[in-house]
DNA sequence: GCCGTTTTCGGCCCGACTGTTTTCAGTCG
């Protein structure tokens, strides 16, 4: 029980009273009321005893006692007995993107429709577009809504998938049903987005092995998928393979399934790769005990897991090997030295200004890049010209107080249509650095999306372009552009492209990142960070870093502070070139 | 449902965009 769990009890009757038709005022009250406790500083303790006292802006004598039900018994009697009044469905269709509470009420009320397999027919008879404030538009893109959540079933995110796997590694250890289990296949090899968790696993016991399967919470159905496989379901629909085999061959398996299925048949096509996979599949006579020695074996440098995706890293580890070294050291996350791309109170983020310098200057980092929402992000406290001066005067104080550390000020602005950007010259110039970013929920095509990226990235206060696709894995897809054209433009005007470490994002892409690093551009990992805790999401930046074959010099807040300024200078002046080193 | 040091009743959070409409409601960020 924690202060999110109240938020989203609260956050949650909101939807449901706006669904029964309450007053709009009495919803956003409950709205209102969930966000105050997400921004709330203090433990859940002190929180309660605040409401208690009645002090809490925001909270009544209603909203304090729904709250303090909450914090008192983790329940919300009021939410039930909401929930209670709905079909399961209905709440489902809420994620609909482009369907809000008012067009689900509107699809219950008018057409009886409570799930999202009665919308679906509802859209293909055609009934959808017959509706008050629906029309034949509208009853497309849900259909193509609904296709595009189709799609995403059964699929989870790098951050969700590494959570779901050490969970089940660590049952399975405790039950002491393996001796050793790893995980393989595109979580080892870090992607984005996962469709399957693969583990291999040195199990002497099999059956012992599939009756602990069977324990794991949420366990479906665990089968043998083959001789050496065993599947696993679980509830939410994503399947995980486990490939069993003996302690002296782990190595050679770890090595099998964890290469993309490119990566695998480039390497089964070389020559003296007979002797390994024969090695392999005479089980027996396995006496390789490295994918080290594996890769040697194969007349090449070791390749990171991350990277073996059949996209050109085979020929680099030949090289390598040639010239009688290792794969180039790709970058880590104890590389890092500063943070670039975090938000404080002064717009949506829960932490203050002084809070974040300190945690992030306590982490032992050199540099902090504050860099809170322009003005037109009214959602998220966009900040006015004049809180842009005020936190200006407070970052010229902190860096006093904490040098030689140094807080860089920055912006994220919103570029706009037209592909300007939030502030008047005057004030864009005060800026050390300005992240440039497409927030907008309107979707042009392709061109005038470009366009607009690229009209934005000729401005000379653009020093970073921030989450250039705007995807949201599993959520919402990358706005439709050429990725090229912007790396392009961002080469030409010497600006950098952010990889967001955010799990959510990781955007740029990683299959872009070689496209960048030839062009000369440089990447700076950035959080993106909302509070204090979202520091740590640039691991997930990193490791996607490292499939993109990145590598510190490649990776601009891996840069030291000194010539991360110089950067900032040189791109503000319209000297910006990318590359150069002090 | 909450709030207020001109208010205890009458107002409550912005703006673009889309698709539905003939002047605006719903959604999104």
């Amino acid at each position: 029980m924690d202060k999110s769990d109240v938020a989203s009890a609260l956050a949650q009757a909101a939807v449901l009273l706006e669904l029964k038709g309450e007053n709009q005022f009495k919803v956003r009250a409950f709205h209102a009321a969930a966000d105050r406790v997400l921004d709330y500083a203090g433990s859940l303790e002190t929180f309660a005893a605040e409401l208690e006292a009645g002090k809490l802006k925001g909270f009544g004598t209603q909203l304090a006692g729904h709250a303090l039900e909450v914090c008192r018994t983790g329940k919300l009697s009021l939410l039930d007995e909401l929930v209670a009044a709905f079909p399961q469905g209905v709440l489902e269709m809420l994620e609909v993107p482009g369907l809000g509470v008012k067009k689900v009420k509107s699809l219950y009320d008018g057409l009886s429709v409570s799930s999202i397999d009665e919308l679906r027919n509802a859209c293909l008879s055609g009934e959808v577009a017959k509706l008050k404030g629906f029309g034949e538009k509208s009853q497309q893109k849900i259909l193509q809504a609904l296709e595009l959540k189709q799609t995403y079933r059964g699929k989870l995110r790098l951050d969700a998938a590494g959570r779901l796997a050490a969970e089940v590694m660590q049952a399975l250890l405790a039950e002491s049903v393996c001796q050793r289990i790893e995980t393989a296949g595109s979580l080892r090899r870090k992607n984005p987005v996962v469709n399957n968790i693969n583990f291999v696993a040195a199990a002497a016991d099999e059956e012992r092995f599939i009756s602990a399967l069977r324990q794991i919470p949420g366990a479906m159905q665990a089968v043998k998928n083959s001789a050496q496989c065993i599947v696993l379901r679980l509830e939410n629909g994503t399947p995980l393979y486990f490939h069993l085999t003996g302690a002296g061959e782990f190595a050679a398996a770890l090595f099998l399934q964890t290469g993309s299925a490119s990566h695998i048949a480039a390497l089964k096509s070389l020559e003296p790769e007979a002797a390994v996979f024969a090695a392999r599949s005479g089980a027996e006579g396995a006496d390789l005990d490295s994918e080290q020695e594996i890769y040697n074996a194969l007349g090449m440098a070791l390749i990171p897991p991350e990277a073996r995706e059949g996209r050109g890293e085979i020929e680099i580890a030949q090289e390598a090997r040639r010239a009688g070294g290792v794969f180039p050291e790709l970058v880590h996350e104890s590389d890092i030295c500063g943070i670039i791309h975090a938000h404080t109170t002064y717009s949506d983020g829960l932490n203050t200004l002084e809070e974040l310098a300190r945690a992030v200057h306590a982490r032992g980092y050199q540099y902090l890049g504050v860099s809170d929402h322009s003005r037109s992000a009214f959602y998220a406290g966009g900040l006015s010209e004049n809180a842009v001066l005020r936190q200006h005067e407070e970052i010229d104080r902190l860096n006093e107080e904490l040098a030689p550390f140094v807080i860089f000020k920055g912006i994220e602005s919103e570029i706009h249509p037209d592909g300007s950007l939030d502030y008047r010259d005057a004030v864009l110039e005060k800026f050390d650095f300005v992240i440039v970013s497409v927030h907008a929920a309107s979707r042009p095509n392709c061109a005038e999306m470009t366009e607009r990226v690229c009209r934005a990235l000729a401005l000379p206060y653009s020093t970073i372009l921030g989450h250039p696709s705007g995807r949201l894995l599993l959520q919402r897809e990358p706005f439709d552009l050429d990725m090229e054209q912007i790396l392009a433009c961002a080469a030409e005007h010497g600006a950098a492209v952010e990889l967001n470490a955010n799990p959510r994002r990781l955007d740029l892409d990683w299959s872009y990142h070689q496209t960048a690093k030839r062009l000369g551009i440089p990447v700076p990992v950035c959080p993106d960070a909302h509070a204090i805790d979202g520091i740590a999401d640039i691991r997930y930046g990193i490791a996607s870093a490292r499939k993109g074959l990145l590598t510190a010099e490649d990776v601009l807040t891996c840069w030291p502070v000194v010539r991360v300024r110089d950067f900032f200078h040189r791109r503000k002046r319209g000297l910006a070139s990318a590359r150069h080193k002090l």
